[in-house]
DNA sequence: CTTGCCGGGCA
DNA sequence: TGCCCGGCAAG
């Protein structure tokens, strides 16, 4: 019934949408692809300069989503322009955190808004984005209690006994949060932007703030594992070529279906997470504001310039019109400067993985989730690991090639070396690096890539065919050598 | 062309 | 599971 858990026992590569997801015990990477629109007109780019989340999934179910590509400072919660800049999700009782003392950058959603935030007992919106049946059950209620009487105190946690309960609803515990989005989605259903007006009892709030909570109520609305842009029913992005991380949000603004925004904001959503304690970014790293847009490599110290930069710019609207619907915010991500190594182009490039200490990885553009945590995995130990083109070097720890289906006697002494010149780090073939590659071999085999020629000679090569008895069996069976193993 | 080995078939 | 081989791709 928890879509929560459709999610997070997605395995790796599940897609959402423009989303791809990577879960990994206890932590899974979010690369969240913000274009589906655009997606469909490419192969879905392995990586792209997209905002990044991580979701830190705690014990007991609890997740908390970080997105890396944070673009305000300003720890308030709400830019200039309007956005929220992060949030926090309250997915347990006793698991609120204030995002204000964060110093995580997140990059904000044009859709993020505080929403109710301070007024909520747990001072933050919380998204409940797992359970979008609930809460769209709710937010009928809600409507439908508010049509009698109900106001504005659907932002007070109610208890069940105000308003309808759902016949499937949990007693305790998601109540409040399923109040608070049935609560948002009510607003949502008021404003301006939502194109269904028929059941909203106006709200008398500013439009800014019912558009806002019409965000969040989105974001709380849905975790569909299935996302569907649909291009007949998403408005023309207005921009030439935006980054392939603001359509989603256009479009997401643009969109006149709950569907469509409830999708969205399992997405969205996301990114209004961000880890409490800021892990990955610590010590001495300054924030710069990078523009995404294709061939646009500003880099500005401040998110207000950055906006202000691809407004005007880039979406080509008035600098000095106040106006915004928040789309900047996907054309830029937030890049640390690290002082002691990192560029800035790994930064924004790179999604640093909590996991992982040290400089990241340098990976190729291109590389998909998959590889890139396998690399992690792999190369733990590494400083940077080989990206897969580069795992024929002979540097390559962990390219350990071993088929236990090949290796019936794989252990025996070697007898060799006729002419070996180049030893493969592999000769000594010990059950650590079995076991290593067993490890790491899955994935390999997961890339559909065709395993790089090694450069140590194989047992072809070092016996010839006239020995071929002496070759280890994988060599005769024409499967990886497993005794010259690269 | 040679070599490595993937993918798949067969027993 | 063990064994074999067609065929692909890199060199």
């Amino acid at each position: 019934m928890d879509s929560r858990y459709i999610m997070e026992k997605s395995s790796v590569g599940t897609r959402v949408g423009g989303s791809d997801f990577n879960y990994r015990a206890g932590l899974s990477v979010l690369r969240n692809i913000r274009v589906p629109a655009v997606e469909k007109n490419s192969p879905m780019p392995a990586y792209t300069n997209g905002p990044v989340l991580y979701k830190f999934v705690m014990d007991g179910g609890s997740a908390t989503e970080v997105k890396s590509e944070g673009i305000s400072s300003n720890a308030s919660g709400l830019s200039p322009g309007g956005r929220i800049l992060h949030e926090v999700e309250k997915t347990d009782m006793g698991d609120q955190r204030d995002t204000g003392s964060t110093g995580i950058l997140k990059r904000a959603s044009p859709t993020h808004c505080p929403g109710t935030n301070g007024q909520l007992p747990g001072g933050y919106t919380y998204s409940d984005i797992r359970n979008p049946g609930i809460q769209a059950e709710l937010a009928n209620n809600f409507r439908a209690t508010q049509g009698r009487s109900v106001s504005l105190t659907e932002r007070q946690p109610l208890s069940s006994n105000h308003i309808p309960v759902p016949r499937n609803r949990k007693p305790s515990g998601h109540a409040d949060k399923e109040v608070m989005a049935a609560t948002v989605l009510t607003s949502l259903s008021t404003s301006p932007l939502v194109l269904n007006p028929s059941s909203a009892p106006t709200v008398p709030e500013p439009a800014s703030r019912a558009w806002k909570e019409m965000l969040s109520a989105s974001y709380s609305s849905s975790t569909s594992g299935n996302w569907s842009w649909d291009a007949s029913d998403q408005s023309v992005p207005s921009t030439p070529s935006p980054p392939l991380t603001n359509d989603a949000n256009k479009n997401f603004l643009l969109s006149s279906q709950c569907d469509d925004v409830s999708e969205d904001v399992t997405e969205s959503t996301h990114f209004m997470f961000e880890d409490p304690i800021p892990r990955k970014r610590k010590n001495s790293m300054k924030v710069m504001f990078k523009c995404l847009w294709k061939n646009c490599e500003k880099v500005l110290s401040t998110s207000s310039g950055i906006q202000r930069h691809v407004r005007t710019v880039h979406l080509g609207r008035n600098s000095d019109s106040d106006y915004s619907d928040g789309e900047e915010d996907f054309y830029y991500s937030e890049i640390e400067v690290n002082m002691d190594s990192l560029t800035e182009g790994m930064s924004s490039l790179t999604p640093t993985s909590p996991t992982t200490c040290g400089p990241p990885p340098v990976f190729p553009p291109p590389l998909t989730d998959l590889p890139h945590s396998e690399h992690i995995n792999m190369n733990g130990s590494q400083s940077h690991a080989p990206s897969l083109l580069s795992q024929s070097a002979p540097s390559t720890l962990c390219h350990i090639r071993t088929d236990h289906a090949y290796q019936g006697p794989v252990t025996h002494v070697r007898t060799v070396s006729i002419g070996e010149k180049r030893q493969p780090a592999a000769v000594t073939h010990t059950a650590v690096n079995k076991n290593h590659a067993v490890t790491t071999q899955a994935p390999k085999a997961a890339s559909g890539t065709r395993k790089p020629r090694g450069e140590a000679k194989k047992c072809r090569k070092v016996y010839g065919m006239e020995k071929r008895d002496m070759w280890c069996t994988a060599c005769r069976w024409k499967k990886a050598c497993q005794r010259f193993t690269d």
